[in-house]
RNA sequence: GGGAGCUUAGCUCAGUUGGUUUAGAGCAUCUGCCUUACAAGCAGAGGGUCACAGGUUCGACUCCUGUAGUUCCCACCA
């Protein structure tokens, strides 16, 4: 059969996938080997595929395959996270392309649609997974918002109220006008803005001609306005204390009031307070004892309380509210200003500081000994820079806002009664009987029981995660928790270090009294080469599908891997999966290399082929020990270069070379076994990054029982000492190789034609590594002769013994001359460097001995090296 | 406004307690090759006063200080 000489992955991707599944290579089940858990960071379960997962889900793949071949019992748990206000506007969208408006629904009704819709078009993320070929445990798939883990959510709930943890209050939140909910300080995202600064004045009350002027970017926040604010040593306004000032348009009468929170420098150093719609406004209002005028709508038009332009949205309001104080004789100017405005993470609408009653969660306790855990490194941040960030974030962390006003999500299990009061129960028959304890005489029946209607941020399932998919929370002593938890490592992005990771291991101290997870890996955003941000807007982004069709997704996960350090962010280039491809095309071409090859059992074993097997064993041994301690500080691109490196510098461009036989000749048996063994090897060791094709290539490499896998064989391990001295000599000769191919090179010597090849030394001759030169070199002999011989050609000098190339009439002693005063320009000045330090007493005097003998090693090798070149000159001269 | 990180070849990055032959890799570049595994390839070559300025030291890419540029995080400046 012929073997096509390009790779085909499309076919080859599927068949094993598919494979893998029907063989159950990716289930667990607890058993006496030791755990390996990775949780996937649940995606938005309407989401799509895009890079950003595409590196995060290759590294744990990456990890975990590596941990199953390492004899772990490794579970990599899947899922989605049902992203309560994404999801919610997704609906209220398909729902308003209907003709439906989500007024128009019931809390029932809506839910309906919501769950349809999530059963329709959900999860395809997960399906996406699969082509990239990640080993999740599908078994296990986990949604936020199943049963188990909704009940997870409730328990968790009751029991932080009954520990006195959640409040209710009225507070100052982050409005979103848009998805009509509060947001967490967390989803604000602060963006700097080209707006306005307009100077506004107010007339003092009973002072005719007399004007307080203050500067706003709000102007339409001037309706709901009930003070003016200075500060206390400002002489300006000190003329005007115990005095009042009158609001333009709404003609409101407002104090005048002093406060330090004032810069005197900014604007006109008088600030005007809207306690509805500004948190230090609001903060000066509680101090001062301010009224609060709320002049907005929930959907951010103006209510009736503003009296001008009621409902008009806010930045309409914004500008027509300009004309109206112009006329008034009320606008002083206006100056161009860059400032911060918040947006909604998941909306993009700007956030409008609202006063309203949420459910608030307190952090303090719950901060403590996460914080601790991560400092005294029980848990491992990669890289550790973001400790700091952590460590800041902790330190300071405030109460967390867990109510959202929307349907989708995990309703507040809080009663209120007819009495306002309001109990929080597991459920309404458990509320009803809290209640009836709680307030006998009130007769109360579940009729007059009503849950409250907001559900739960979605961070308060998120942050359960690695306990609840487990089934930790509600059973915390079953075999499943006690065996997979603590996870071993958990791969996430730093944006959600706080929203996230944190609370996680709040939760897992909580709930568990221990970490959820040993290392926490850090990757980085996935930017184009011009280093923007993949977006949709930008249309930067690649379609990680397509790319899986035309590179193959292993190659697409090398190319991913290839230059993504932890917590680096990774530049994306099309180029990269091209190397990827390209290496899948070398390992596929190797493979047919050998496959092509007929054996003949009566031929014995060429020196130069026994020599190379010990080397190759070797190499390999040392790429072992450098791709062990590469995992273990996740210095994964290091370890897949070493490895590229390793199958296609030392296995293909040498090793192969020199077992390979003469055309159409047979190799022997000996040999063709040792490089099965060693291909095989070398695609065990590759497997974790590149499953397919390393699949591929194990099965055809010999014939294998119906039920095996690559997947679960055993990672080669490094036994420990290495040969340095074999692999020493053996670069020694690859570096003559190297020099008798440039010699041909420059001189223009066809690589069919054979040459003899001068070796001047004393040293003994080692015939294996002779061979294995006389192979890669095309030299049909080689000579050992006396040092001082005479011998003329071209000419190198390694490791100070001289080598000659033989070669008549195509020498150019010109040529010859100025490459060696060149060599001698370069030894004499790094003599000089040596002895430059040498010549320094101090140097020898206080430099340890071991640092002073090494110096003069080099002078003497230097200096010898000079000799050798002068009189290779004086010979040519 | 605070805090943290980064700055090494054209690009992306290594450089592990300051001394390992006057700095390494991959990609890109250049030269020569369709050599019977692979042109998605083979063989060879060139390319860096380690951001800048001081300091500590016998010795600095490595430690300290400052400057510039850059990225990220946090913060209520109207």
């Amino acid at each position: 059969m012929e073997l096509a000489t390009k790779y085909n992955p499309q076919e080859v991707e599927d068949k094993w996938y598919q494979y893998w599944m029907e063989h159950k290579f990716f289930h667990s089940e607890p058993d006496g080997r030791p755990a390996y858990t990775i949780v996937i960071p649940p995606p938005n379960v309407t989401g799509i595929l895009h890079m950003g997962h595409m590196l995060n889900n290759t590294i744990q793949d990456i990890l975990i395959r590596r941990a199953r071949k390492m004899g772990f019992n490794a579970v990599w748990v899947p899922g989605t996270d049902h992203a309560s206000i994404a999801t919610e506007a997704k609906v209220v969208n398909m729902l308003k392309e209907k003709g439906i408006d989500k007024k128009d629904l019931t809390r029932e009704e809506f839910l309906k649609y919501a769950w349809e819709w999530k059963e329709k078009h959900g999860g395809i993320i997960l399906k996406q997974l699969r082509k990239l070929g990640a080993s999740c445990d599908w078994d296990r798939t986990k949604f936020t918002m199943d049963e188990e883990l909704s009940e997870a959510v409730i328990d968790v709930f009751v029991d932080l109220y009954n520990k006195g943890l959640i409040y209710r209050g009225v507070r100052m939140v982050n409005w979103d006008p848009k998805a009509l909910t509060a947001v967490s300080d967390e989803e604000v995202i602060y963006k700097e803005l080209q707006s306005k600064l307009y100077y506004v004045r107010y007339q003092i009350e009973g002072e005719p001609g007399e004007y307080i002027t203050i500067a706003t970017t709000r102007p339409e926040t001037i309706l709901g306005d009930t003070a003016i604010c200075m500060h206390p040593e400002d002489e300006r306004y000190a003329k005007y204390k115990g005095k009042r000032a009158i609001v333009p348009l709404v003609n409101r009468s407002i104090p005048l009031i002093y406060d330090e929170y004032v810069e005197r420098e900014f604007g006109t150093g008088a600030l005007k307070i809207t306690p509805a719609h500004d948190i230090n406004d609001y903060n000066l209002g509680i101090k001062h004892h301010l009224e609060t005028i709320n002049i907005f709508n929930d959907n951010g038009t103006l209510s009736e309380a503003a009296q001008f332009l009621v409902g008009m949205d806010r930045f309409e309001a914004r500008k027509a509210i300009i004309p109206l104080l112009e006329e008034a004789g009320s606008l002083v100017k206006i100056e161009d200003y860059t400032n911060k405005v918040g947006f909604s993470e998941r909306t993009n609408e700007v956030i409008e500081p609202k006063l309203s009653l949420q459910w608030f969660c307190k952090m303090d306790s719950l901060a403590k000994p996460a914080l601790e855990a991560v400092m005294k490194d029980d848990i491992r941040f990669y890289p550790d820079k973001f400790k700091n960030t952590y460590s800041h974030w902790m330190e300071n962390v405030k109460d967390w806002c867990i109510s959202r006003q929307l349907w989708w999500g995990h309703r507040i299990p809080a009663w209120h009664l007819p009495n306002h009061e309001f109990v929080v129960a597991h459920n309404a028959e458990e509320a009803l009987q809290i209640a009836q304890e709680k307030y006998p005489d009130l007769n109360l029946t579940a009729a007059d029981l009503k849950q409250d209607e907001d559900v739960m941020d979605t961070w308060f399932s998120s942050w359960l995660w690695p306990l609840s998919v487990f089934d930790g929370i509600r059973h915390p002593d079953n075999p499943e928790i006690n065996y997979y938890y603590p996870t071993s490592a958990l791969i996430t992005a730093p944006d959600i270090i706080f929203f996230w990771v944190a609370r996680m291991i709040m939760a897992g101290f909580e709930w568990r009294g221990t970490i959820p997870f040993k290392d926490v890996y850090f990757t980085g955003t996935v930017r184009d080469k011009l280093h923007r941000k993949m977006s949709k807007q930008l249309g930067n982004s690649p379609d990680p599908i397509l790319l899986m069709e035309q590179y193959g997704a292993d190659g697409v996960r090398f190319g991913m891997m290839l230059s993504s350090p932890a917590g680096n962010d990774l530049l994306f280039d099309e180029s990269l999966c091209e190397q990827g491809r390209n290496f899948s095309n070398k390992l596929w071409n190797a493979f047919r290399l050998v496959k092509g090859w007929t054996i003949d059992p009566t031929l014995s074993q060429p020196l130069h082929s026994a020599t190379a097997v010990l080397w190759m064993r070797e190499r390999i041994q040392e790429v072992l020990v450098k791709v062990e301690e590469s995992f273990e500080d996740y210095r994964l691109s290091e370890a897949l270069m070493a490895i590229y490196k390793l199958i296609w510098d030392d296995f293909c461009s040498c090793f192969l070379e020199v077992v390979k036989a003469a055309y159409l000749q047979p190799v022997d048996q000996k040999t063709y076994d040792e490089i099965i063994n060693l291909f095989e090897t070398l695609m065990e060791i590759l497997h974790p990054f590149m499953p397919f094709i390393t699949e591929e290539l194990w099965h055809e490499l010999r014939e294998r029982p119906a039920d095996a896998s690559i997947m679960v064989t055993p990672m080669p391990k490094a036994t420990g000492a290495v040969n340095q001295q074999l692999l020493d000599d053996f670069a020694n000769a690859r570096e003559v190789i190297e020099q008798v191919r440039r010699i041909r090179s420059e001189k223009n010597i066809a690589n069919k034609q054979a040459l003899t090849l001068h070796v001047l030394s004393a040293k003994a001759a080692d015939e294996g590594l002779d061979a294995v030169v006389r192979k890669l070199a095309n030299v049909e002999q080689i000579c050992h002769v006396a040092p001082d011989a005479e011998v003329n050609g071209a000419s190198f000098i390694l490791q100070n013994v001289k080598y000659a190339v033989p070669l008549t009439g195509l020498v150019d002693a010109a040529e010859e001359i100025k490459k060696l005063e060149a060599d001698l320009k370069y030894a004499e000045g790094f003599l000089q460097g040596v002895m430059k330090k040498l010549s320094n007493e101090n140097f020898v005097n206080n430099a340890p001995q071991k640092v002073v003998d090494m110096e003069r090693k080099k002078q003497a090798d230097a200096e010898e090296k000079i000799r050798l070149i002068k009189e290779q000159l004086s010979k040519l001269q």
